[in-house]
DNA sequence: ATTTTTTTTCTAACAGCGTTTGGAAAACCT
DNA sequence: AGGTTTTCCAAACGCTGTTAGAAAAAAAAT
């Protein structure tokens, strides 16, 4: 009777599989150099198989980026939990960001089509950066309660700031420099939050 | 005699012709779309004679990319030259670049490894962004001369900041968007450069 | 004007890519 | 054991960047 059990593990298992492999060989080589055939050559199957899991390349990046937004979201959201103050609120988010791009760069490469990596569609990246039920912009929001429009502009700005600092570090910083290079990201954090209370 | 010259001028053109082909076809398809087979169609050769003018795609892009740093730093340079005021200088950098984005956007893509453009050296991309010689790096120490190390800080900062809105804005804003960022990001500018000084 | 040499150009091929098709192999159910 | 369903893969298509070698054209030399 586990049978039909049994398959639905051992698919689970080999979507997982492929996803993790794309993500090995990325952090490798580099996006550039990932391709079904690798893929399916880690994971000892067919290329076509990989056909069953995902209807294309392009999707498989896209999942992997939505995981990845989601983990941030995640984190976003527990910290809103954790922390009162919308001011440490912000702090813990810019160092939590900072710590994912750290940990798991070839997910932010896919996230933010950077490096080779390159996702057709932008549905997922222009919604997730969305105001709309979105907790960073809630601690904004709260950093400047009288502030209506202009939130959204802060917001945007924000995430413009974090993001510049980590591709571009991600891009030109050798591996040495980056503890350095924090220190700079977090202080610029700071000021911008203190530039805008 | 002049047979020689000829072929030369010849020559010339045909390289030009190849970048600017490159170019077009990127603008219309994104870099995703171009190929050395597409680009010889266009200027009606075969695929072959592009090698004689670049070793490879990837140095013909990373030409492309060159060119667009040397166009940015001319501006830098006479704009340094026009105005006397740095944090007027820098408002002037910052609207200049914006302005390079907005009319050349497969440029700015491949100068960034952006959207499917992809180099693979990132030499020429760091000794760009290098402190040494470079006229935004001057502008920042002038306009606070007392901090030393505290200059290249900034001066990091400030590319962060200009290039996350610039990418951030290329990837997610649709075309008639754009000009009421370019308000929100010159805003930004402008607060940053107070924010420093 | 004809031949030789040099330069320019292209055809054909290689290896790799994402993706699809058709059928073989395996697993399952009865 | 036979029949059905599911799983899987070899082979192929059209694309990619790139290279080798021969053909064509142009120039130089006779």
């Amino acid at each position: 009777m586990g049978i039909v059990e049994r398959r639905e593990r051992l698919k689970k298992q080999v979507r997982s599989d492929i996803l993790k492999t794309a993500r090995d060989i990325a952090r490798e080589e580099g996006w550039q150099g990932v391709s079904i055939r690798k893929i399916a050559d880690v994971i000892e199957y067919s290329p076509p198989i990989i056909y069953e899991y995902f209807d294309s390349k392009d999707k498989l990046l896209e999942t992997i980026r939505i995981a990845g937004f989601e983990e941030l979201r995640g984190e976003f959201d527990r910290i809103k939990e954790v922390y009162r103050d919308p001011e440490k609120q912000l702090v813990e988010v810019a160092q939590s960001i900072w710590n994912f791009s750290v940990e798991q760069p070839e997910v932010f490469q896919v996230m933010f089509n950077q490096d080779g990596a390159f996702v057709q569609s932008k549905k997922v990246y222009q919604q997730e950066l969305d105001i709309t039920n979105n907790p960073v912009w809630e601690m904004i929001a709260r950093l400047r309660p009288k502030a209506g429009e202009k939130v959204s502009m802060t917001y945007y700005e924000w995430w413009c700031l974090t993001y510049g600092f980590i591709s571009i570090t991600m891009t030109t910083q050798p591996k040495h420099a980056i503890a350095k290079v924090e220190s700079i990201y977090m202080e610029g954090v700071r000021r911008f939050i203190r530039s805008i209370m």
